[in-house]
DNA sequence: ATGAAAGCGCTAACAG
DNA sequence: CTGTTAGCGCTTTCAT
């Protein structure tokens, strides 16, 4: 250890600001300390130690900027979140929440840091673009499509280290992560039918293309069995939401009896619409929703909906960009929903 | 312009990938190239025509990094997430979304990127200074103090650029932002009060200083008039926190008549089990809650809250950086909570 | 195992 | 208004 007044010396001294400051002050060359600095084998054990050594003492840390300038790779990824053309949230923030923090932890353990990047697209067409070539990040995350679908595919084909959130399209070229929204879709239709319903209806906006899925899945299975389906799409906030399910419902309630609502976030609206009319589920109208967020399982009666994996979807999308990374050309990777049966259907 | 055969000629030569490319083509210095990207007005309106014009048919973008080397800034703000001991999420999904989607469009708007990272000072004592010292933004927004107190002051003191939401505490000193949670839990304990309860019971822990402000108004309220308040820790997730609540009120619900809940998600919880229980709210029990969260007017009963104003707070945020990156020294801003009263208490 | 030297691509002071 | 010049701080050959 330093005795005090060496300690009040060296603080007295111009504090180590760069690489060549701590050079020499150890008495070697800056490259020996960037080499000791960085792990590499190459330096002797013992001038590794002093350096490190004083490194710590001198409070010393690489300029990262001048590192990334010189090895051309930033350590960052860039997370981008196209908001549709409502500027509404196409995802739940528990669902979205959950995925950014998945995809946090999956990205540091890698050494990586993450960059935030909302965008409206219908305001800067060139969003992805200028994103991926702002010189800030190595690689991309595009988190849900939102009605993006033609830009990211147009993007994709010059530029590897890109991975999405969304949903798969049988020969697109962008690498997505997401659930079997179709699959998923037919899930839902199939429980409320087989529940006892069948003159359904769809709460949610077409316009995203997981929601798309999710709708075209279930009118396959309600045309095969029988049954009709009837779109209503919601639009912006959550209270503009309940406000479009409310009116919808004291209108046409007595003409459906099974309710398929795009995300959970929509279901329980869906539900306390229903509790304020006294209609009562799911004697008098299935409701299955689509997520499983963990409030799902919490609402009164708890909601019957179909689970997305989403930290298996967050592992999904870092490990396939890290394969990008390296070069590989990746496959999409379609997760398989899961039906979970609870009270509502 | 360019004739066609110029153009494929130009496309057949190697991309313009620098300043200094682009400066050969255009038959001017590196420079006058960069003076005229950068807007700087003294450059000739036809000389800055032209390179922009270059620019764009070229596709070309300025390296990031060099320019950020050369500049000694970054153009990048972090914001960064301290996770409890518990690792929970102190602050809710919602609540958190709101917060950051307002942080980074104000953020955004000053031309700035955001750099997201979640941590746990458990894990990292050097959580603080290790993103400051990154050499990677030139700011930095701390979301909730956890119990890191202590850390944040002795960071404060050395660096300016700082700003933290979280509780405000006589005579601190790193700059806060946050609503006057002491005068907030008073509320909430008013109300319960008011509404007809006495033996009351707050939900949360009261290791985060935010709840413990909380608490700690609520408390003085009940000294004050006579009831009795008793702290019932909660921990975990979601599901965890809803069973402790169930075995909490199997037990004692006999023995209180009103709840403050530390946060909207925790009194949502709250309220699922009381119905369970058949507890009437608010006959039975009062129950009031914090934040506001846009689905607090949804529940059923509706939800009496304290009112946190996050869009205020994201702009107070945006604000008080910016004048701290300009090197003043500002004061903390405690926004005023608002007691909405619905029908729980 | 280490030092010397050459930039990464950009910006800004200086000089015209 | 524009060109020249000198780095920003680090990494990485190349040479020893």
């Amino acid at each position: 250890m330093m005795k005090r007044e060496d300690r009040e010396m060296s603080d007295l001294q111009k504090p180590v600001r760069t690489i060549a400051d701590l050079a020499k002050i150890a008495g070697v060359s800056a490259g020996t300390v960037s080499r000791a600095l960085s792990g590499n084998s190459l330096v002797n054990a013992k001038t590794r130690t002093k350096i490190e050594q004083l490194a710590r003492e001198h409070d010393f840390r690489p300029n990262q900027m001048a590192s990334k300038l010189r090895r051309q790779k930033t350590g960052v990824i860039g997370v981008i979140i196209p908001l549709g053309h409502d500027r509404q949230q196409q995802i739940s923030d528990t669902f979205f929440m959950t995925l950014l923090g998945h995809l946090a932890d999956g990205l540091t353990e890698k050494g990586y840091d993450l960059m935030l990047r909302r965008v409206i697209p219908q305001q800067d067409s060139d969003w992805l673009d200028r994103f991926i070539r702002s010189g800030m990040i190595d690689g991309v995350v595009v988190v849900g499509q939102s009605d993006q679908f033609d830009k990211i595919e147009e993007i994709a084909d010059g530029y590897l280290p890109l991975v999405v959130w969304g949903n798969h399209q049988e020969g697109q070229r962008h690498c997505v992560v997401g659930a079997d929204n179709r699959l998923g879709g037919r899930m839902a239709a199939e429980r409320l039918i087989a529940a006892g319903a069948n003159r359904l209806a769809f709460l949610g906006d077409t316009a995203p293309f997981e929601f798309a899925a999710r709708f075209s899945g279930a009118q396959d299975v309600a045309h095969k069995m029988g049954a009709t389906i009837k779109p209503v799409p919601t639009h912006l906030s959550p209270e503009q939401t309940s406000k479009e399910i409310a009116e919808f419902l004291a209108a046409h309630h007595g003409e459906i009896d099974g309710i398929f609502a795009a995300s959970d976030t929509i279901a329980f609206s869906c539900l306390r619409e229903l509790q304020k009319l006294k209609i009562e589920v799911p004697r008098e109208m299935k409701l299955v929703g689509f997520d499983d967020l963990p409030i799902a399982a919490q609402t009164v009666p708890p909601l019957t909906t179909v689970r997305q994996d989403i930290e298996a979807g967050a592992h999904g999308l870092v490990e396939l960009l890290f394969r990008r990374l390296n070069g590989e050309e990746t496959e999409s990777l379609v997760l398989h929903p899961k039906l979970v049966i609870r009270s509502t259907a």
